[in-house]
DNA sequence: TATCTATATCTCACTACTTAGATATCTACC
DNA sequence: GGTAGATATCTAAGTAGTGAGATATAGATA
């Protein structure tokens, strides 16, 4: 929840008015070399992307916290109860956290007795995650009110908007995925 | 650049087909409440939009790590090369993050010498962040750098549809943001 | 003026992770 | 069977922040 890059371009002119001199400075400051439209359009999206993430973020945060868990512990008891018990590996993957991550996560929800590790029989390397019966029966009792918080969040936009906007998202994010780092 | 939802609902037939036992569980699991068509769309496009955050924000922490900076850091060089010198508190709401986080990060990149603190002579309480002329230069350089990873980021829409998605999600970002916590 | 409340920044203890590397195990190939 | 390299998880140390409260100042009101 944080993180972000400013708004784009275009200096504003009514900024530092009442610094007390000595700033007005007039001689040129060479601009930035003009940005194509194409990165014009790219750098406006990812400051509103960030914006609308944390945004709505701030919702599933402050829900998750109602119960004393992070959105990666709610996360992580949600895919559990939605997918059924799963290896370590592939909760990591989907709930995007580093390896270290992840066995703190489960460690900490398992001190809270809402998870619980087994051995898997195939692999010696690996173990599951699965929510234990409270586990169960704990994201049974908050996962409607969790649900409803994040969609009344996201009221800015009609629920077909939202369709396509996800379409749309899915692509960017998946190229992004996609694209070695630099 | 974490924090994941899980995908939703459905729950899959082919989870723990070899826990070895004991875990079949016959006896019918009371299903959660029927979601609304509202509340499926909202909750698949936060998922959608944490992992295309998270992808896109990848490469712009990799590149402002190029630079030894966190993304948070590139982002108040960036506000301040756009707009000029700019109360703590302004930048504070622009890019996000807590009083504290800003007194730090300011605190940070002014030990780097590219930022510096000014007194605001209208309130004795506040302060003005500005770039230095070292801080300048420094964005002059690398910002071109930084926006082309992003627009290489971004490829997986084309740059209309950069355009079009970030009209919806800046509605939906605005509406969250005006949307009081529960 | 005196006081009360609202801001703007700062301080500092704390948290939720990340990163790098250790360990155990698996798979493939000689 | 033995060995090399790839995985899966765990460990330990480090980091970028957060959050609550402290301090100083401003602005409004009596």
């Amino acid at each position: 929840m944080t993180l972000q890059i400013s708004a784009a371009p275009g200096r504003s002119q009514d900024a530092p008015q009442h610094t007390g001199g000595a700033e007005e400075c007039p001689e040129t400051k060479s601009p930035l070399p003009a940005q194509s439209e194409a990165e014009e359009h790219a750098l406006r999206l990812w400051v509103i992307l960030s914006r609308a993430h944390a945004a709505i973020g701030a919702h599933a945060q402050a829900d998750a916290a109602r119960h004393g868990l992070t959105i990666a512990e709610f996360a992580i008891l949600e895919v559990l109860f939605h997918r059924g018990p799963m290896l370590l590996g592939e909760v990591q993957k989907r709930i995007l956290v580093s390896s270290g991550g992840i066995t703190f996560l489960v460690d900490r929800l398992a001190a809270k007795g809402l998870v619980e590790r087994r051995n898997c029989e195939r692999d010696r390397r690996a173990r599951y995650a699965q929510l234990t019966s409270t586990g169960e029966s704990f994201v049974r009792e908050v996962f409607p009110s969790h649900a409803a918080a994040l969609t009344r969040a996201m009221t800015g936009l009609s629920s077909d908007d939202q369709r396509d906007a996800g379409d749309a998202l899915r692509l960017l994010g998946l190229q992004a995925a996609a694209t070695p780092l630099p």
